[in-house]
DNA sequence: GTGTTTATCGTCAGGCAGACGACTATGATC
DNA sequence: GATCATAGTCGTCTGCCTGACGATAAACAC
């Protein structure tokens, strides 16, 4: 089909974010609460329109920092220490079902983003109200006998969720990607209870630590130790530069 | 941001497609020239206009039928057994610059298609021109000295077929994707040629034998036999219902 | 001190991959 | 028909990595 600019359906094109950390040893994702129709006053994904001068990913660093605040990284230039408050973003996937939304033809254009513990939404975005909430939450069919029952997610979100989720869940395996949930210095122990949150699972700490401290490239120590989680003080590390690992770490079966 | 449906910027929504397929032991992608400005004359991937009343990757499958003949599998129910002449197809990426296109915002949801090998493209398409080019050929910098020296891709397709070469050699190491590239029925050798030409290394004919007749789920033997390659016949396999491969192939270092 | 918690080091067995030898079954060539 | 070239298939061996789990170390709470 030849391009014609002069005949071309017109689309609009949001970007919607998938916000993850890690929050008291569960994995959770920024909900904002819608303040019109439709699905007013339901929970959804943060978002909106991308401008017309603006990069996708530009599009999606400015919501990320609109609803909390954050600095994505470059994820091509990883500008090296002390990068605190920084954000990993990439690109997830695009949604574009005619029907997805009632009011028009509406093409979104996915991110994820992956964030340290963060201490509680800032309400300075769009939205009147957000919070951070157990992915199992969000994505539970409808919920069978939580207090606070929500309804689930507005438009598609819920299959929005479920994809950016099962990309985090894979993506730690063969990558360092786990550190950005993570603050700049961080133990082994605060890494393994990232991957157990994540993946749901429990892990042997020594397996673990084994692994992630035999693995070159991967953690750097800084010299300094801690006593954050009580107990003996563990070594703090920060992230190396090696970006994929290989042999991967693997998830338990089950 | 508020949704506000009567303020948008509007965009033309377009699909890519990164069609792969493996002929005479190398990896190679279709590639249409283009008939108008811009890039007039210039290689490009096969695309066109998302359709006011289509999905994102049903609009993919049509240009892929326009443009290949093929039909894509539905990879969520897959029709079992004689599936003959279908395709994988799945969606890579999107690409929104705002000066992707010149002439004015365009944001490309480009699709990886892998199919057997096909006897030639058809230029039933909209192309007047169409060809299965290796991708080195298509992707190295300006060439140096090949005889029919071809200009780079149009727009920014050759980051886009990067990106979709990319994704196919990282998938077949972790699921039974590179079945896409055989026919319905295949030996393991065919197999093995097809990790071959899409990794570009040489892999221990013994040990592929080994790893994929190994794995449950694989392959499963149909019973018949070929000489296809000469040499000693060979069992012919149908891909089994596995679809990830764990552990994986490892892809050689270098 | 005693108990608890967390971190860290070691050991051992099993599984899997890379390297490679050996044998089999076809077609091509003399 | 014997020989050769080509592929396919089965084994063996070694080294690495993982899972299971014992043991020790260093803090805090009583």
């Amino acid at each position: 089909m030849p391009y014609d600019p002069s005949a071309f359906p017109p689309f609009a094109v949001t970007v919607d974010l998938v916000v993850l950390t890690v929050r008291r040893h569960s994995l959770c994702a920024l909900a904002v609460r819608r303040g019109e129709p439709p699905f007013q006053g339901r929970w959804a994904l943060p978002g909106g329109f991308v401008r017309e001068d603006e990069d996708l990913t530009q599009a999606a660093a400015r919501e990320l920092h609109e609803e909390t605040g954050l600095r994505a990284h470059d994820p091509v230039v990883p500008a090296e220490p002390p990068q605190d408050n920084g954000a990993h973003l990439e690109q997830l996937a695009t949604y574009g079902d005619p029907k997805r939304d009632p009011r028009m033809r509406v093409v979104s254009v996915a991110h994820l983003a992956l964030a340290p513990d963060l201490p509680a939404p800032r309400p300075g975005g769009d939205a009147g109200d957000a919070r951070w909430a157990p992915v199992e939450e969000l994505l539970e069919p409808s919920g069978d006998g939580g207090p606070d029952q929500e309804a689930p997610l507005a438009f598609d979100h819920a299959h929005i969720l479920a994809d950016g989720v099962e990309r985090a869940r894979s993506k730690i395996e063969y990558s360092s990607l786990a550190t950005a949930f993570c603050p700049p210095e961080f133990t082994v122990g605060e890494l393994r209870r990232v991957y157990e949150a994540v993946w749901g699972v429990t892990l042997d700490p020594r397996n673990f630590h084994r692994k992630v401290t035999g693995t070159p490239g991967f953690l750097v120590p800084t010299g300094g130790t801690t006593t954050r989680q009580g107990g003996r003080p563990a070594q703090l590390f920060r992230a190396g530069g090696a970006t994929l690992l290989n042999p991967p770490m693997l998830r338990p079966e089950i």
